[in-house]
Order: C-alpha cells, then structure tokens, then sequence
DNA sequence: GTGAAAGCGCTAACAC
DNA sequence: GTGTTAGCGCTTTCAC
C-alpha cells in the first residue's frame, strides 16, 4: 500500500500515488469528468475503495462544487415538511448531492443567518420553504446561490425558481365545500406575520382564495380574517376567543393542519360538538388529519410532489439553466368528518 | 475602498489592503486569537464592517474550524425533537457555530451516509439522536469527529458523551401508575428495529423497566411486548391485531407519543373508549398530548434540558475536552385523561 | 505585536 | 488521454 502523506489523511494524492497515475486523473474521476479511459477508471476506483478515500469537501468548496444542498424550513413541527422532503431524497437517490437543513424558527434573522450560513459554506444551491424576508433580501441571495422557493408566489423576479401548489384555488375549495355542506359563517385563521413580508406568502394567497370564494358564494358580509402566532398559546387564545364571540363562526378554515388540531381541541374543551357545532378544516392534509380523534377535513397539496420538483429544478439550475421556472400543483380536497354536512 | 480581488469576492486578503495590515492580523482577529492591539483588533473590524466581509467557511475548513455543528436526527415527524433543538438553540445563541441538520429516516445507510458527509464537511462536532448503527461503527465515527449522542445508552466507551433521560425509570413510572389506577394486562409497544442494533436504544431500556415494573407488581404472566415499524399503517396494524385479540390489553404503553395517538386512533375506530376500555400512555410528552382530543398522558424527559445538555457539552468537547461525561435527566409523569382510574 | 510565507486538498487550464 | 501546475481563502508557524 502506498503510504500515506504525512498528516495521515488520505488525499487525492495518496489516491495518485497508490494508483500509479496523476492527481488530475484522480480529480477526474472523482467528478466523472470527461476524457479517462476506461483502464485508469478502474485503477483509481480500486486504490480509493481499497485507501477507503473520502474526498475533502472543504478543499472541493475551495474551487469547484461541493456536492451540497440546503434546505430551509420554518420549524420542527410541521409534518408536512417530513413529506417535501421525502419527496426531495426521491429526487436526489441516485446523485452526489447530500442534503443538510436548516431550521429558521420562523425568524426572519434566523432566516438570513442560516441562508449567509450556507452560502459561506459554498453550498451548491438551496430550497427554501416559505422565507419570510422582504423581497430584496430575496433577491439579493439567489443572485449569490442557485435558488429554489416553495411556498412563495412571485413571479416577477427571475432568478429563482418557484414550486407552489395553487393556494388560491385551494382555499376556494374549502370556502365552497362548507358551504355546499350548509356552512356559512366561514372564517379564515391565517398566521400573523410579525412585522415580517406577509405578500407572497402562501397563507396570504389563500387568503385572497377564501375572500373571493365567499364574496362569490354571497357570503361577502360573513368574511372574517383572524390571525394569530404560531404558538400553541397564542392559537388556543385566538381559537377561544373566536368560540365564545357573541357571533360565533359556524366553520373555521385554517391555514395549515396543525392550527386545526388546536381549534379542535379548543371546542371539544368549550363543549362545542365538530362538526355539530363548529366545522374545521385545514391545509396540507398531513398524517394526522387521518387520526379518527382529528378525521380533519384538509387540502391535499402532495407535499412529495413539490418536493421531488424542487429538487429536480434545483439540480437543473445548478447544472447552468438560468431562465426561471414555476411549478404549480392543483390541489385537492380530502373530506372528513369535521367538516361533514351541517344538522339542519 | 480598497480594490477587492479580481473575483470580486471580499477575501481577508481584500480586509487586510484596506486596513493597512497583514493578512495574519486579519486572521487573527477572525478568530479572536491572542496578539492583536485593541487599536489593530479596532481597524480590522471597521474595514470588515465596510466591506462586508464575510469568512469563507470552505477556506476556514482547510485549516481550522468550520464553527458548523451537526445535528442527526431520525425523522422528521416525531415533534420531540424540536424541543431538543430549542435546547441546543439556547446553548449556541451567543457563539459563531451554526447547526446544520440531517435526516436519516431511522435507516442505517443513511445515518452512515449522513455521518460520513458531514465528516467530509470538516463540521466540528456532532449531535446524533438515538443512533442505530452497530457500536463499533459508533465508535468509528466519535474517534474521527466530537460526538454528543442523545437517546442512547453506553458508557462503556469513552470517546463519545452521552444525554439521556433515566428511560427504565421512565417505563417504571409509566406501569406504577397503571397499575395503581387499576390497570393489569398492560403491553408495551415498541419499535421493530428492522434488523438493526436494538440495545443501547430508547427502546430497550423502556422495555427493560417496563418487565422489571411488571415483575415487581406481581404481573409477570401480563407481560407482552409487541413491536411494530414506524409507518402509520403497520403501527395501525400492530394496535389493530392487539386490541381485537381475545385477550385484549387493558392498557398499551407506547413507546413514544405518535405511537400512542394512532393507538388512539384504532381504539376510536373499533368503538372502544380510552380510558373506560383501554388506557393508553406515551412517551416524551410532546404538544400534542396536551390537545382535548389525544389528553395523552406521557413522560416528560425535558428535551430542551437535553438539548442545552448536549450542546454544551459538544461545545466543551470541541474545546479540548475528552473524558466522557454522561447527563442524565429524570423523566417526570404527566397524567391526562387517556389513563385515568379504570371503572370498576 | 505584527507580517511573510508555507501549506491545507482539491479543481481546471493548459501542455504534452 | 494523461500529467503539470497555479491558485482557491484561510490558518499557522516563525521571523522580525
């Protein structure tokens, strides 16, 4: 065996010396470049797999790729990330590309510093849930590192991609399902944005879905918009106060599932019977919406979609495309019990 | 301002022209390293401040320290982990390192593949959450990078820290407490671990107090140890098989919280009332047990404690430290109404 | 207390 | 098809 350079670190070099060959023909092999014989190929692969050569990522950053992506999301507790990025992994099997996340707690400074983070770290692009942050800060990193949005509606900028599903039409979806089941004092529980960038945002969009849908239905006097933090708190305070409002809604819309376990859980605690007396309906359509305790009626964005098209344009777009895309998926409603036609 | 280097890109090199100094100070006050005059220290900064400089994290990773900690955990749907990284958030606030996170999807491949790649990456330590791999492929890892494992129990080897909550302690409060609410035939559902290693897990140890708290009750004939996958179906599967058996379990203590809600979920589906006809008890007291609907009870092991814990010591371990220290939390049961006293 | 200079492991332009 | 070599941005001796 050929010895190891001095730190003890299997290099390239220790790789090019066992092999007999250069550090370039080493170097392309590692990157499956073009212009090695099939004979060299071989003598390399055998002397990495035998030294159990891993390349430097670092040292890779310093001039080329480093065969890494970010992914950043809001927070830990929505499950619906798990299914994006299951669909991601899907995308990204076969390839070089390791996957790191970073997690912003909603916070649009932690946002900036996990995205400076990754970019410092010479990642070779990122995919971004739902930033936060105004649109020139937007701008200003996907000019520095190949970008991927889900979950953020802007299409006048052309340097990042975009993956939605079609927010609009799936709050329409829910406003004309509830009503269709008797409902309609329909109210939207939408997420209170904190000083942050609420305009592109996807609950901003449904937002605009819900308004146009009861405007349409002839329900425009009962359009009600509340918001709240993300908090378990907070939701339960907001969710309590509306319940015991002199003019109680009649259904509750709210913008992702797990806001929508909470609303149940507030009116079984008010001794309010779903969908009896309230309606509750969510976004997402996550695993729990099938638990029997929650049988949550959601809508069905295919998570695993959005995420395998991230990926796929995200690779693309590292690979030198530079016109923008935007991928859109319809959305669909899945009924259950909280939402089942309203007792006469 | 001084010209910045060809590429473009604000190197310390570009810092060094514009502040008059050698590249070596530069370095120096990066790293807040010994031997710089405040009046130096004092220029350097403003001329990063006006460039904007930001340090090459791929370049820092050549020689030094990358200030990139890693996080691996295995899913993404168990909420128990975001109250760990709130913990380790806590700890890391006020330093230069950001965590960056890996998701194994509780396969080994993966967790070798994640470890691997985030070794290459020069990261300087590591957070793994309940490991799966073989102890020597453990050991393999902590000898080559600072280890901190969360969720798994071995002090024999002392390369590595470890944070734990007391789990047979845990499982023995779980089954006292059943029993004296007059609960007998209680079973505990664990995890199928797919041919992976199953000591030193979770798991394990909640199982080994789990029959010693039966034994000790004089209830060694109702023991009955189930084990399922992690996906809802076979986890429905498993809870369906049981409680339509003929001698169905009077209580199922699952191992941790989304277990125990699709438990629920199947006692719900198959008419049985919690607790009148079964109780149910899970594991780490997550936010959804407290929801009217689940009114889980659960035992709390204070992740955010385990999170801070781990990180610390991480952070100390990085900083020179190598005896092996290992923190232990004790776990605390949190009694809701899926467990309450049987009727008679 | 400060600076010059030698690498760290790799990629890519260019020469052969 | 293969090898030589000049950096990439930073840290770290070692002079001064």
């Amino acid at each position: 065996m050929a010895p190891k350079s001095k730190s003890g670190r299997v290099t390239i070099k220790t790789v090019a010396e066992d092999a007999g060959v250069s550090v370039a023909a080493v170097s392309k092999v590692l990157r499956d470049a073009y212009g090695v014989s099939d004979a060299l190929r071989g003598r390399v692969r055998a002397s990495m797999q035998k030294l159990g050569y891993r390349p430097h990522a670092a040292a890779r950053g310093m001039r080329g790729q480093t065969y890494t992506l970010g992914f950043l999301i809001p927070d830990l507790h929505n499950p619906f990330f798990a299914d994006i990025m299951a669909g991601m992994n899907t995308a990204l099997e076969r390839t070089q590309y390791q996957m790191l996340l970073g997690v912003s707690d909603s916070a649009v400074p932690n946002e900036k510093a996990l995205i400076d983070a990754m970019i410092d770290r010479q990642m070779d692009g990122i995919i971004v849930i739902g930033p936060r942050m105004p649109i020139d800060q937007i701008r200003d990193f996907s000019g520095r590192i190949s970008t991927v949005l889900i979950g953020y509606h802007s299409k006048e900028i052309d340097i990042f991609d975009t993956v939605n599903n079609d927010d609009r039409r799936g709050a329409t979806l829910v406003v004309q399902h509830l009503v269709a089941a008797g409902y309609r004092r329909v109210t939207y529980l939408s997420q209170s944005m904190h000083g942050a960038m609420k305009e592109a945002m996807v609950t901003a969009e449904r937002e605009v879905g819900y308004r146009a849908a009861m405007q349409a239905a002839g329900l425009a006097r009962h359009i009600q918009v509340v918001e709240a933090l993300q908090t378990s708190r907070d939701i339960q305070a907001a969710a309590r106060q509306l319940l015991q409002s002199r003019n109680r809604p009649e259904a509750i819309f709210c913008w992702t599932d797990f806001i929508a376990l909470e609303v149940l859980s507030v009116a079984r605690e008010l001794g309010l019977s779903v969908p009896g007396d309230l309606a509750v309906v969510g976004y997402d359509n996550t695993s729990y919406c099938d638990l029997m305790q929650n049988s949550l009626t959601s809508v069905d964005q295919s998570g695993q979609v959005l995420g395998l098209q991230a990926a796929r344009l995200l690779v693309e777009r590292i690979g030198g495309r530079t016109a923008a895309e935007h991928f859109i998926v319809t959305p669909r409603l899945v009924e259950r019990a909280s939402s089942r036609h309203r007792p006469a």
